[in-house]
RNA sequence: GCGCCUCUAACUCAAUUGGUCAGAGUUCCGGACUUUUAAUCCGGCGGUCCGGGUUCGAUCCCCGGGGGGCGCACCA
């Protein structure tokens, strides 16, 4: 790989040429980067009214194209280019007797990768493929580097991921993945704001982080002198939304969250919440189940996985004891949980409290488990510091969280609203930090205020968004469906 | 952070497991061709991630470094 710092240029006269031909459409009075292009067609909106033109027959349509030259086929005194846009591909025909000789071999000079606007005539050509006769070109932009492989793409997954440009050029699949992520999110406003929530805008750089067990990234605001945390989540920011009126809010952000790589985890990350007042976390997963299964239409879904209501709900404690046969809520001790891991001849991590080994029996032996849709409901109090108290469990919270392709894609609760608890809750957590937990919430006293001033009942809920275009496009890594996932350096 | 694997032309791949074998296709350059579509045909340019070491000789072996992949750990 280049080092840092330097351009990645390759000592290669394919370079070289191009920069030649660049300056010799410059001599030849050619603009070679013009200002626009106006009143361009996708192409698939020139393809699409002529699919009963028959094979070697003119149309009476022209049309005016734009996109990059992705092959060429010379012919001598005529010669067929690809065309690709964002909607698709068009070949065109070029003919010596159509633009004359200087434009032709202007045209055939100029490189794969380029950047060309098209006038011409719709037809069909004799082997059958709908085509563009060009009857005028401009060179649109120059391009000063040859293009991936045209025929197996680009597929080095460094080079794909770097250099994402590259794979939305050379790769279709890519380009739909992203059409598609475009279409969920969009999909998501509108069920939302159809419904009657407010999208609302909170700040992602925070004197306090909180809202979700993360260490934050860290950086300093000059102005203030004073450290600042990029957001772990929204979720307190909106809570106080909820208590000044608002009623039902969402936003659909970046979050931050400084822990390690995987398939299904980017220090950056897009999350979806949304929290309405006067509901509670049943009312909250049955608008899930709806959203998720609009969303999954609209993306156009058609996979192994059933999103239509209602989804399978299992309480916590049931899909572990159905797992493990361990009763967490019996062996409500770390010790008595402990002994009854080591039985089971599993690991027993010597530093985890009760709270942390029933989050890995969850992790270990739920969670792969969870291919349909499912919620898991009714979680420990130690693990939630902001769901409000089961209403007939003790010890328990109302939460659930929503797993799919062995993955959790949310979390909700009936949302804690009694400030005094709210208080004590933040106490809990700070003596866990106190004990060398990194990853316990901050006291943020302006939350709790705010909590004093009166929240109604309220539920809550965040959806990772890029898990969930993970599931509606079928992919396995979360950077496939990051235009730009983080990499070293 | 740990373990395993990996890095060959701009791109997609092959080869040697120490010795005239670093090769093919795409791209690009030159030539032929007015309905091709991985167009075809002829000729040409171009490379072993970086730094050390062993050796008569390293792309191949050893050490160190860098990038990447997978797994684990971490991570609601």
């Amino acid at each position: 790989m280049a080092e840092p710092g330097e351009a990645a240029a390759p000592p290669s006269d394919l370079l070289a040429a191009r920069r030649a031909k660049l300056e010799a459409l410059r001599a030849a009075g050619v603009e070679p980067f013009p200002h626009a292009y106006p009143g361009v067609t996708p192409v698939a909106e020139v393809v699409a009214p002529h699919a009963d033109l028959p094979a070697g027959e003119d149309s009476e349509a022209v049309a005016r194209v734009a996109g990059r030259i992705a092959a060429r086929r010379g012919q001598g005194k005529a010669a067929f280019l690809d065309l690709v846009d964002r909607s698709g591909r068009l070949q065109l025909h070029a003919r010596r007797d159509v633009l004359g000789e200087e434009a032709f071999e202007r045209l055939l000079s100029l490189d794969l990768g380029d950047i060309l606007g098209v006038d011409g005539l719709v037809f069909r050509s004799r082997r059958g493929e709908l085509s563009l006769r060009v009857d005028d070109y401009a060179l649109l932009a120059k391009s000063l580097r040859p293009p991936p492989e045209k025929h197996h793409g680009l597929t080095d997954v460094e080079t794909r991921l770097r250099q994402r440009e590259l794979d939305l050029m050379a790769n279709e699949a890519t380009r739909d993945v992203f059409l598609t992520r475009a279409r969920i999110v969009a999909a998501t406003r509108r069920f939302l704001d159809d419904e009657g929530f407010v999208e609302v805008e909170t700040p992602v750089l925070q004197p306090i982080y909180g809202g979700a067990a993360a260490r934050p990234f860290t950086t300093h605001f000059n102005a203030l002198d004073q450290t600042m945390y990029l957001r772990i989540a929204t979720e307190l920011y909106l809570k106080r939304c909820i208590v000044g009126g608002l009623e039902r809010v969402y936003e659909i952000g970046k979050n931050f969250r400084n822990e390690g790589l995987s398939f299904k985890h980017n220090p950056e990350f897009t999350m979806i919440e949304w929290y309405e007042a006067y509901a509670d976390y049943e009312v909250v997963a049955r608008r899930t189940e709806r959203l998720v299964a609009y969303v999954a239409a609209q993306a156009g879904y058609e996979g192994d996985l059933d999103f239509g209501a209602p989804w399978r709900r299992e309480t916590l404690a049931g899909a572990i004891e159905a797992r493990t046969g361990l009763d967490v809520l019996a062996l409500r001790t770390r010790g008595a949980l402990a002994e009854g891991m080591r039985e089971r001849g599993m690991d027993v991590p010597p530093d985890d409290g009760w709270a942390q080994l029933v989050d890995l029996l969850l992790s270990k032996h739920v969670e792969p488990e969870l291919v349909q849709p499912t919620f898991l409901i009714d979680y420990p109090v130690e693990l939630s510091p902001f769901a409000k108290a089961h209403r007939t469990e003790p010890g328990l919270v109302e939460r659930f969280e929503a797993f799919a392709s062995g993955m959790e894609i949310a979390n909700a609760f009936s949302e804690l609203n009694d400030p005094d608890e709210q208080r004590v809750r933040f106490e809990a957590q700070a003596r866990a930090a106190a004990a060398g937990d990194e990853e316990a919430h901050p006291y943020d006293e302006a939350f709790v205020t705010a909590l004093e001033h009166g929240m109604p009942p309220t539920g809550g809920i965040g959806i990772g968004i890029d898990r969930l275009v993970m599931l509606l496009t079928g992919r396995t890594t979360i950077r496939e469906v990051v235009l730009f996932p983080a990499l070293r350096r």
